[in-house]
DNA sequence: TCCTTTGCTTGACACCATGTCAATTGACAC
DNA sequence: GTGTCAATTGACATGGTGTCAAGCAAAGGA
């Protein structure tokens, strides 16, 4: 599984990672990708154990490309709670259209396999992390809004945030990336601090 | 497709709709349908032509079952666009759980199976016009938000009260039906009403 | 009683994507 | 030359959907 050609498996991973831009995360499959990285379909079982491992590896493999952690950055070093949550959420927010085809595919496939619902699941766990930093810093500075729980709190803007509704904003509704950030960062403003 | 018995075509639905209920909308197969309704799997073929049909015939046979259309009365009656966003809000949580099986089969095949997809968007497009309607008394009433066009604003209503949000805040976060009731409700009037 | 129609059964098969396996090839290293 | 590595080719299993042809039991009419 790591014997192979490091190239060969880079190649994969960013064949994988176009095809599912192009397709928006649906309709890809394991041929199409040997076909892309310029190899047979079996060869790609010579770097991934099945599809759901390759699709895993990819969102690492874009997490690295798109220095996913950086992102980041500007949130934990807020100082006010109202800052966090800002930049949690434009964080975030930036970070959806990158991971979004990907996360797709991870969530398309969740139904019928364990090893992507639960690395999908997992990702999403962390994300929970951001927002309950974010609620907590709210209510250390006494802003988080009065009549919900900082733990029910933070569930609703982990809610708020996941990656289908910003699909529905955007595909669905048609609202552009900005339109989605404005909003939504109004939207965890108005609800969750204090005379926002 | 409507020349056989109509009895064992409600033995489909009805079977149809049971074991997409015990399992969650996931795992229910043309065959389990058929051994639960007492058929043959290829009898399920002469009542309905394929998997997307049957699933949307069930959802239309639910419908009937739980007397859906009735719910929406009251909010039809409310007098204030504040009483007609509460009782919108309050008949789409209660029928959320019951749409919810068959809702999340339709969801899960949508990607490979374009009459599925358009199926469940056309009762989400239906279920957009309440939220459109509620948005639209809170207005009239001159109680809307400053700061968001009604349009955006139904747009956020609709995307907030979609179901997977509701799969994620009962199943994930373990939310009770009453506790995402009220605080939908509670963020509906927060993000919508004017002073909530 | 015979005959036909109706509604379903049985069994076989095509399709499609994933995943597996065995045998083979071409290149490069020692 | 010999071995090894990375990939190739072709064949095959699996699982679910959907199709097709032939058969069969029961009900109804002449």
């Amino acid at each position: 599984m790591s014997s192979p050609n490091p190239d060969t498996r880079q190649r994969i991973l960013q064949a994988t990672a176009d095809l599912l831009s192009e397709g928006g995360g649906t309709g890809v499959r394991m041929s199409d990708i040997a076909k892309r990285a310029g190899i047979s379909r079996q060869a790609v079982y010579l770097h991934f154990a099945n599809r759901a491992d390759l699709l895993i590896a990819t969102t690492f493999y874009v997490d690295e490309l798109k220095d996913t952690a950086a992102r980041l950055a500007p949130s934990r070093a807020a100082e006010t709670g109202r800052e966090r949550l800002d930049a949690f959420v434009e964080a975030w927010a930036g970070y959806l259209p990158e991971i979004y085809p990907i996360g797709r595919a991870l969530i398309d496939m969740s139904p019928t396999d364990e090893e992507a619902r639960s690395a999908w699941a997992q990702r999403m766990q962390d994300m929970r992390e951001g927002c309950e930093a974010a609620i907590n810093a709210l209510k250390r500075d006494g802003d988080l809004a009065p009549g919900l729980p900082a733990s029910q709190a933070t569930d609703l803007l982990w809610t708020l945030l996941l990656l289908p509704n910003w699909e529905h904003l955007t595909r669905t509704c048609g609202w552009s990336q900005k339109q989605y950030l404005k909003h939504i960062t109004a939207t965890a403003r108005r609800l969750f601090v204090i005379d926002a």
